[in-house]
DNA sequence: TTCACTTTTTGCCAAATGGCAAACGGTTTC
DNA sequence: GAAACCGTTTGCCATTTGGCAAAAAGTGAA
């Protein structure tokens, strides 16, 4: 719980009533690893705080390959940057045992109705997240499949060894096997 | 004016005072081509709606090499979705002669702090702006040049005889000549 | 028109990456 | 321990893309 409340602190001010508040509607919960925390098709309208362990978001592109879109390890905020009516385009799957701090959709609008500057907060994190994930996207084009990896090691640093590799070589554009190839000279 | 009126209209409500409010803050300005809109190291504190014309975002990557990150056409808002207060690490260039309508800091802030909902507004251009790049930037990373440059061609399908193929082929991670070869089997 | 300049295309070859399938290594199950 | 299973590595070769440089095409100015 502290880790979710410093993390906000870094994105604007709460009081203490706001912070318990905050902490009154997080839900602690154990999410296994393979466990599907959002699927395909479905609405995607809780949001999450990861506390331990790391989930992949996912899709299948159109010659039917399984896409890893991203990583999200911990102390990051997992919510829907789309729209909550709509189903999700992607999945999400715990890659590793998880913890997490869950926000129903209800508790969520309430404390945007109920703190003044909530939605402040949340958008600065939107922000930043997609600012991050653009630029690092924008990079990987560029870059050779060396450099890319190395470019995933630096960002995710404790995930090489706890992760399948297929994970890395979709979410890099890289087949398995030069990948495996790849990893043999770098590490 | 009235594509821009349209534009924010489709992401929340105004009323005829605020809509005239808004017109009276924004100036025309005419960019020729080639020309800084802002320049990496300074500052970038307006923002600007794209009445015609296409403008690029670069940078060097640590290879020295010019990179595209993105282009910028018509009915789009250019601002800055860093931080005000820090340089640029980024230039916008207008590509082809361009039409603005540009909106200083000031004013800007004048709207947000005038207009209830305009920070509502900006908060889902930005965030569907950015949700669209990551997707886009996301695809291409696992794309074959070919299939990349006919992601580019849908995307923006006015731009390709009129933009040098240099601008073209570093936003798609591809050398010059690769390009154009891919170009002459494609088009 | 001619010249100078820039951008695009092409040729040649090297390097990187993909595709496929087999081998290898580790883990679980019986 | 043997068998089955899964993910990773490796070998072999085809294909794609890059690097470099020259030629060609396009552009603008004198």
């Amino acid at each position: 719980m502290e880790e979710l409340i410093n993390y906000l602190l870094g994105f604007g001010n709460l009081n203490q009533p706001q912070i318990d508040l905050i902490a009154s509607k997080a839900t602690e919960t154990a999410f296994p690893k393979d466990e599907y925390f959002v699927e395909a098709g479905k609405r995607f309208d809780r949001t999450a705080f990861i506390l331990e362990g790391v989930l992949r978001i996912c899709y299948y592109n159109n010659k039917g390959e399984e896409i890893t879109k991203y990583f999200v390890d911990e102390n990051r905020l997992l919510a829907n940057p789309y729209n909550y009516h709509e189903p999700m385009p992607e999945y999400i799957q715990a890659i590793t045992d998880c913890r997490l701090l869950v926000f129903s959709r209800q508790d969520w609008e309430e404390l945007s109705n109920t703190i003044i500057g909530w939605d402040g907060i949340v958008n600065k994190i939107f922000r930043k997240a997609l600012i991050e994930k653009t630029d690092r996207r924008s990079a990987l084009v560029t870059e050779d499949a060396t450099t890319r990896y190395k470019m995933f090691l630096e960002k995710f640093p404790t995930l090489a060894n706890r992760v399948p590799l297929s994970y890395i070589a979709s979410y890099l554009g890289i087949t398995q096997s030069s990948l495996s190839r790849i990893r043999k000279n770098v590490r």
